[in-house]
DNA sequence: CTGAAAGCGCTTACAG
DNA sequence: CTGAAAGCGCTTACAG
């Protein structure tokens, strides 16, 4: 087993003192230039790595970021960490990943976990059950021990921290015009999760643009994902429509499905558009129109806000909004 | 800010020696009932907690494993990462998630990384390009440092070490059967990511059973992802089937809406079955019929097998294999 | 410019 | 049964 090398053994080759060594590997200006150069090259040779440990019990720094995430397996929130996997390791630091599955106590835990294995900083969407419940009393004991917290896509006015979301209302705005500019007249909404901020604040834009316009707007709201099927399939048959925004992944999915399922011709007698631009979205047929929320960037953006924030803690909290674009693809056109 | 107590804190409160209360903590035998009740109502009160990265330090050990995963967007890796999550946090270890995007580069870093933080093992499965340029001397190298390593379904025998894998072969035979069951007569075999083990070892049982029951099999090898697409409608145009055995997601995706596009029925005149039980699959119109991996149980088990190595490195490396099942659904039936 | 000493928060062999 | 001391591998204020 090789050894790892310690500022003692440089120490003792160099003949210098381990405080010698210590600075001059961090440039210390006390230190002369020779004795640096010195240090630095048996450093080297050895591969000398400082142990990441000891320098975090000094410094009371880890290096490290915890990351709370709802559920890995919808498509946006794997692409978010993708994002701040990236922008981390770029900047040094390591991300301890916490799945939450949506739940509360899953949330309360993992942050207690976090807490106490000293990461710099939390960066979390909330989980379903957080939202539905509204308590946050876990994410307020955090802040109160002065360590930056981000809150991103899936957030709460409830807590005092720096937030990274996306534009949802304006994006679902956008979706309403284009469907009205190719001049679909009756437009229906549908969501699997309406408790989730994110629906709401999608439905409330379909909502404004709709009063503006004087369209009326048929609206499923599903709460129980195991129904979402079955309902999606009476709502084609009770009700006619000629555009469909699905205001989350499932339900434009679910929905293109039962399109084919009735025979109803996509784009010509219903156009589809929905939220994600994941590998349902991409794998459909016909390939579904959607709003990207550029979920890799924002996962970037927020690992930056995050690192600011550790930097600079009497900074504002401040608000990032995430612009979307909606991509147009066969379902709609 | 809330002060974190220490050992120090509680002994002066306590008029005992950090030592004792340390030991009492923990259970040691030298210390009498009395005070060790003392002690841990103290602790309790004022909710002590041990700073583990003293713990690491001092122990050499820090609960933390680290994982190299070539693809979060990748369903089964999702999963997978999911089950090890799981796994990992009930039993008190912590993960460190490095997404390596099908990058030896990447990979190396990461390897190189997650030795510097001193993990107490890890689980990798191998990325793409690691398996194409067949360099694992970064692995080698990490083995040395006698810290355990398991590696899940991307796998090799160039490194000794414990690995988990599924059945793929064994798997491809089952679906082979059972589309021979149903008396299809030409089946076609697709693949996007032909240079992978798992798809070499699919294929090889596909083989295996057509030479065994003198069935012809068309294969369609696709090395460029982004040609996936025209070359399975060419496919599809050129040749005749009437079953098809999807060897990887996006390959059997793509598959069923080629046949959508051809207005070829399934599963009359064609059975398609993919592997992977993910998104794709279940949101596939009509819902497609996959071999599942246990993704998570297979996360999960992987995590297992790291801690028992972790606690005895003696054991003789060992292979796990993951059982499937063949999930029947509307695409063959 | 260099080094001895203290200290981060723990654990544990040893002494009493 | 309890405590003093050493030590994990670093950093840094202080002295020289």
């Amino acid at each position: 087993m090789k050894q790892k090398t310690t500022l003692k053994q440089l120490s003792k080759e160099l003949n210098v003192s381990v405080s010698t060594v210590s600075k001059a590997l961090n440039n210390s200006s006390e230190i002369s230039t020779k004795t640096i150069k010195r240090v630095k090259e048996l450093a080297k040779l050895y591969g000398y790595k400082p142990n990441p440990v000891a320098v975090s019990l000094k410094r009371n720094k880890t290096f490290t970021i915890g990351i709370l995430i709802p559920d890995i397996l919808n498509h946006f929130f794997a692409k978010v960490l993708h994002g701040i996997e990236e922008q981390a390791s770029l900047k040094g630091y390591k991300i301890i990943t916490c799945l939450t599955n949506e739940s509360l106590d899953k949330e309360k835990e993992y942050l207690e976990m976090l807490e106490y294995n000293k990461v710099d900083g939390i960066i979390a969407a909330l989980s379903k059950e957080t939202q539905v419940k509204e308590d946050f009393s876990h994410f307020k004991n955090f802040k109160s021990l002065d360590k930056p917290l981000v809150l991103f896509d899936r957030i709460t006015d409830e807590i005092d921290c720096d937030k990274v979301l996306v534009d949802d209302q304006k994006a679902a705005q956008d979706v309403f015009e284009y469907l009205k500019e190719q001049n679909r007249k009756n437009i229906a909404v549908v969501s699997t999760l309406p408790h989730l901020s994110v629906i709401v604040a999608r439905l409330q834009g379909v909502m404004t643009s709709a009063n503006q316009t004087s369209t009326n707007v048929k609206t499923l709201m599903i709460s129980e994902t195991k129904d979402a099927e079955s309902k999606i399939n009476d709502f084609f048959k009770n009700e006619s429509f000629d555009a469909l925004i699905g205001l989350d992944e499932t339900a434009a999915s679910i929905a293109i499905n039962a399109a084919k399922h009735y025979q109803v011709k996509i784009p010509k007698d219903l156009a589809i558009v929905g939220f994600t631009d994941g590998l349902l979205a991409k794998n459909a047929y016909p390939k579904m129109s959607v709003v990207s929320q550029h979920a890799i960037e924002l996962g970037k953006n927020t690992v930056k806000i995050l690192l600011e924030r550790i930097e600079n803690k009497t900074l504002k909290p401040k608000r990032f909004i995430q612009p979307t674009t909606l991509i147009k693809r066969a379902s709609s056109e």
